[in-house]
DNA sequence: TAAGATTTGTTCGTATGTATC
DNA sequence: GGATACATACGAACAAATCTT
């Protein structure tokens, strides 16, 4: 004989600690008064006055704060609490923290890869400048010849893949730029601590070197649909080379 | 003359305060014991002894790792500090914490998803269990008839963010999972908060729904390509439709 | 229901470290 | 180098929550 639909049932109500409000409080003031980045917090002293409550409270709740990258803290005079921008890294551990417990697969990165990074190309085809278009090159250079270690190999994937996260870096889409950014990250991380890619092989060097200098020049022309089919068939060529590899498991927190 | 390019100059030790360092002592010392949630962590009383720390100190690494999601604690006997599970949810606020400081307008989410929807749709052709198929349906049902007014109308579109949330969680890909359910939480947000989709539009609410049914249907029977092409095209028409809303930018923080 | 045990939560006073002037 | 202003850290006591008996 409810005359409503229960949307939001709460059955538990689950009284945070003095610490997390305070946090929350903080939070919501800051986003009252607009602050932005750089701009000071009350210190210690006056939280603890307005809010009535100990310090050993109040230092809890900036540190709750600092964990989420949200205030910055600084010693001795001129010193205190700060508004503080969350950094891209931060927010990659962050994100890494809670793909710790699920079961991640390097297929899934991939397919994901597949469907983000030639709708991206597509869309900066004619829009970068020289200066960034030779950045990438720059990039490039340091697999212009064929690695000759695994030691070797596993740079050469990095910076490939530092190439895909800058591109991404160039377009106006934060949203798309993180996505492909982190998953870089993440691929890059699995490189470097677990050691993949450790074989050479000079037939994938070149096949994925000219990939990139098509895409480099098909950028550079403007040709939008040249760049998504070209970035297209770089991730199936990458995606493929992936499924040699076990499908590895993301085991591990990021440092903070 | 460098006989190697200098790729991690670190050039300052930033000297993390003691919290901190403890914070990431028990994350280590976590990952390095292969803890899962709902595992034990160490009592303050012999985190205190074991790192020969005051009490405030140890507190704040704890609610360090709290505010990531890392642990929960609990009063009482049997009570202590447990490994947790970090929840979709906080993830989701963690990361808006990021954006909130970035310029993210709704036609970049838009791009993101005319990129990935059409990809997760096709993935999932014949794979969905007639249980899950029946789901889709159910929430459809919240959408069955044109909206009335402005509130109905913001109802039956967070219904529909729902409805591409859940699909996506039916995959098996996590990542891809993560992304979509992410800017459906945005978009559902920006709904509820800012009151975006005030107007009730009839000729909107019929190819929007026929769109979900066609793709229920090709779901249903198996067909990749139609899959795709049918929510590419539910995409396409979602973000005409959004370029007449202002470029609104997320200016909020999610609520821990 | 009530009392006791156990564990985290909170306070306060004091002392130390650090960066600026 | 000394004074100042601020966060950082410690320790002991007390409060609150929750499980067991």
């Amino acid at each position: 004989m409810t005359p409503e639909k229960i949307t939001d049932p709460a059955p538990k109500p689950p009284r945070r600690s003095r610490p997390v409000r305070v946090a929350e409080a903080i939070k919501d003031w800051v986003v009252e008064q607009g602050l932005t980045p750089g701009d000071r917090l009350p210190g210690e002293a006056e939280l603890i006055d307005r809010f009535q409550m100990s310090k050993g409270t109040i230092r809890e709740a900036m540190r709750i704060l600092q964990a989420q990258g949200l205030v910055e803290t600084k010693t001795g005079p001129g010193g205190g609490s700060f508004v503080g921008k969350v950094s891209r890294d931060r927010a990659h551990a962050l994100l890494a923290n809670y793909f710790y417990f699920q079961n991640i697969t390097i297929a899934d990165i991939y397919a994901v890869r597949q469907a983000l990074e030639p709708a991206m190309a597509a869309s900066l085809a004619g829009r970068l400048t020289d200066a960034q278009l030779a950045e990438l090159e720059a990039i490039m250079e340091h697999y212009a010849a064929p690695a000759k270690d695994a030691r070797e190999e596993r740079l050469q994937h990095v910076a490939s893949l530092r190439f895909h996260a800058r591109l991404s870096d160039f377009g106006e889409n934060a949203l798309l730029s993180f996505f492909i950014g982190f998953m870089a990250q993440i691929l890059t991380d699995l490189t470097v601590y677990k050691r993949l890619y450790a074989a050479p092989n000079h037939d994938l060097w070149k096949r994925g070197r000219d990939h990139q200098l098509d895409l480099i020049a098909a950028l550079r022309s403007g040709d939008a649909d040249s760049a998504r089919r070209i970035m297209a068939s770089h991730m199936e060529m990458a995606a493929a080379l992936m499924e040699d590899q076990q499908a590895e498991v993301l085991k591990r927190f990021i440092a903070e």
